[in-house]
DNA sequence: ACATAATCGAGACGGTACGTCCCGTCTTGTG
DNA sequence: CACAAGACGGGACGTACCGTCTCGATTATGT
């Protein structure tokens, strides 16, 4: 991880600098601020283009910024997408509002708006496309954007459980997947604005209800 | 549809020569045993490297074919991999056990198998990858492929809401995504053999059934 | 040396085909009517830059052909400007006027040409100026261009020799260089036209009878 | 001519300060002790590479100091290297034996000597390749370095004629060619070792009497 | 003593030139 | 006329390097 954390001031403004006492190299020092730029650049490129397709070249291009530059901090391709796709990680709230139902379809309903509006949800196929080639990255990629929203939505199953309102031996991970397989797989096999919030609703509630008459 | 149709015989064996009488354009003509060699190194190709990464020169080579072979019968990259997605399509034999639990087990199975053991699984995600660049090659894998995989899924709903076995109000395109998809999703994004024969059991009967407590 | 001797024919003019019987490589053979033309523009850019500053792109761009062409004929720069150097040899006519004073004039008048006119008296300095990095290619210069033009000098002093007309025990090589030698220091190190004709004959009358007063 | 005059002291200590009263930039002065390094530094990078490959990069890594260093004292490559070139004169003692013969053989011995045991002499070659991309580099060095030389033989010379050993009429400057051209020729296009004292002797004595027989 | 200000080595920066590699087109000789 | 083999022009990419710039540290000077 070169990359710097947000330091939620001004990004304009260099970072204060380290304490006195710690040694520093000599020479000038490397400007921390083009580390976002080239981020945010790769994973564009990423997103239009996947891994094979994304030339360190057009990276240093899109950011404003020499090939050197971007050779200096990362060494390879790989290690400059992988410390990218590291970034992808957003925070997720929780949803509690006292209603199992309606807690399931907000957090199907956040993966949904993930997988469409978001930079990660136009990254995925093209990492998807390349898992053969390149696991490492589809891993990363799993751990930082799949793994906690899945989280989310087993969290929230897990109260149901705890509740009483669920089976007591249901299979969490099973279920997660009911609920976030077919969002998912619509969205990306038949089109961005085929599932509706409606949709999402009628998936939960026969997620919970089967589909047996009476 | 450049592709001449399959004889049924040893490829190996030239097509016997139309009856006289029939008008031929002079010189030498042109051979069909080459077609197949291409289409199929051609599918290769995009399973490997996707669409943007598939070059006529490596099919080609890979068909053991001349370059101007293959611009002879396609002029474009497009077409010829337009109608090498043609060949995809698979016959889907019906199943009706008189179970619709045991249909509905085995349909989805069959989605499953074609996922991971098929060439035109592999290719999947690479046109998924580039649906935003070239729609038209995944609408054609959607209509080839995707297409008939549900409408097998979806006849069996369908036996099943006849049957009265079903809700009479059956949302059949909802119900389809909700089988199909946690298995396509699962496998796809987290590995080929996650997803077993017992696994889509289980998903089939919480689909019936519902996962509430009671 | 892979460059096909000059036809004497029109250059646009493919050459004739070897006499069948010759086995002959498959595929596209190569135009050889590319070969001048890039052999041309890498005297011109030696000429230019020397061979340091000489880039095979350069090269290329200036002949109006691939850089690909350029390699695929020769592996290395070395080898290009090799073979371009290969072909600065020029005939040189005898010169035999009966008058030995005259012919001495005529032929180191043939050199003060050659100095500033052509190409090769261009490209001189520049291999003169890379000797230590690459003594071969100004060797393979010297042997191409400058020992032609001395054994010129040479056989007319010989023949003022066996005329009787110069000492017996004359050092040619040694009077060769005080021909030569005046004539393209001067050249070389004060400008172009410093050296006049009638220069040229004082120093041959000043070889010829010294500077003793009477 | 930004560099300091030698100070003929050790040039490790730095030079005494001004007398008082002088007005003196505030700051730290400079410090003059790099300018030599400087200079020697681009001199042997001038015989090493010529004017095109010199760059200030490696004059300043050469010379163990920063590049700004260098470019806060000359702020062109051509600066630099002009003031490195003045520097190239040396100084010349006269020679007067009483005879005219070992005085010439004496003087042209020298240039023999400069042309190659001298960086200047390494120089010339490359300044010569360059002079028509700059022409004032090898002015500069023609007045610094040739001149001197050239002038030293002349004036031997003029002490002949002046003495009544040669003609009256005697062109000094084509004889100072036939002398020092002959031996500079050839010891940059035949090999540095290829011109001896003895060769030396035969050139002057050639001069002098002629070749013709009787 | 201490503030001031310019110099110093080191190295990051944007930009550019070059050789390698590969593609799609074109051009051979052969079947 | 089809076919393979491969030459051709063109372009994209990573490497290497250059001149400019910017940094922290140093070092004389003046108060």
């Amino acid at each position: 991880m070169a990359v710097a954390p947000a330091s939620g001031t001004d990004p304009r403004e260099r970072p204060a600098r380290p304490p006195s006492g710690v040694v520093r190299p000599p020479g000038r020092p490397r400007d921390n601020r083009r580390d976002p730029l080239i981020i945010e650049a790769t994973l564009a490129a990423l997103a239009a283009n996947g891994f094979g397709g994304l030339s360190m070249e057009a990276v240093a291009a899109a950011a404003g910024v020499g090939k050197a530059t971007v050779y200096r901090r990362w060494p390879t391709k790989g290690a400059l997408v992988a410390d990218a796709l590291a970034t992808l990680a957003e925070p997720h709230e929780p949803h509690d509002t006292g209603s199992l139902r309606d807690d399931l379809v907000a957090v199907v309903n956040a993966v949904r708006r993930n997988n469409i509006q978001t930079l990660s949800g136009r990254i995925m196929p093209r990492l998807l496309a390349e898992k053969e080639s390149h696991p490492d990255l589809f891993d990363t990629y799993r751990q930082q954007v799949i793994a906690p929203a899945r989280e989310q939505v087993a969290s929230v199953l897990r109260r149901g459980v705890a509740a009483g309102e669920l089976k007591a031996d249901l299979d969490i991970d099973l279920v997660t997947d009911m609920l976030v397989g077919p969002v998912s797989y619509r969205q990306y096999t038949a089109g961005s604005h085929e599932v509706t919030g409606t949709r999402i609703s009628q998936i939960v509630d026969t997620v919970l209800g089967g589909i047996r008459a009476r």
